[in-house]
DNA sequence: GTTTGACCTAGAGTCGGCTCTAGCTTCTAC
DNA sequence: GTAGAAGCTAGAGCCGACTCTAGGTCAAAC
């Protein structure tokens, strides 16, 4: 059985069926989406998977614009590696160096829970130190 | 030496002038910034030390309305510690969360690269890829 | 036979976070 | 004394990514 509608995929995937139809619009979609019986859309497996890729790639902050051209080189079939590697390449730098910005907040946070604890602790004689 | 024009701030934090005005009217200073001849900011390092905060929990995702929240706190001075904490922990879960997505998406990217990769290597005696 | 619920389209609205503009002042250097 | 750089305010504009609305179709359940 494939042949999901919207609502089922918008259930199985976690997005709403507004951004379902909006990602269709900004061709996130490897293949242009059968319809049914009065012109619903009819999902199968392989969408599905497909949106699971796009939500990752935009839950690490690829722009839209970017899925999108990665999304036609595959639409395009074998043949532009070489392109879908610059993309992923290319991408994973910015992934990387937001890994490394969180990494510096984590420090941050945690020295300053470790100050706020510490004055939790011994309450009464705190000197005014960093904020 | 404290007495920086907001353009001296700009340079050292990489915000725009633009910005800077901006994030003051968002409340995002601890203390009001003083005023030189004709008006013009005059910030201390102090300020450059807090900016320096805000960016990073800025680049961490952390929204405005609640970096003004944790500004706020740390304006009021001492005695909110429990506030603070509750802030910054719960900051941290996000970035934690942030962290897991981008590793999940990192996997994701490695291992598209490598069938692409694995596909390039077994196209190697076809002319037609470039470098 | 009508109501309910899921779907459709085109297009408008929202929100966060900047970013820029217009029109003005003030200082420094020529 | 005038040109240029840097600053000021209030407010408008922009961009990305959704999110929602209005007005309609259709099928099944009551």
């Amino acid at each position: 059985m494939s042949g999901l509608s919207i609502g089922q995929v918008a259930e199985r995937t976690g997005l709403s069926v507004h951004t379902l139809r909006f990602y269709e619009r900004e061709g996130l979609l490897t293949q242009p989406v059968r319809r049914g019986t009065a012109g619903h859309r009819v999902y199968n497996q392989d969408d599905v998977d497909w949106l699971g890729v796009c939500i990752r790639l935009r839950a690490s902050g690829m722009p839209l614009p970017d899925i999108r051209r990665y999304t036609e080189l595959v639409r395009a079939g074998q043949g532009n590696e070489v392109e879908r590697l610059e993309v992923l390449r290319g991408h994973r730098e910015r992934v990387l160096a937001q890994m490394h910005d969180l990494d510096e907040c984590l420090k941050l946070i945690t020295h300053k829970v470790a100050i706020y604890e510490g004055r939790l602790g011994l309450r009464d004689n705190v000197p005014d130190c960093a904020p």
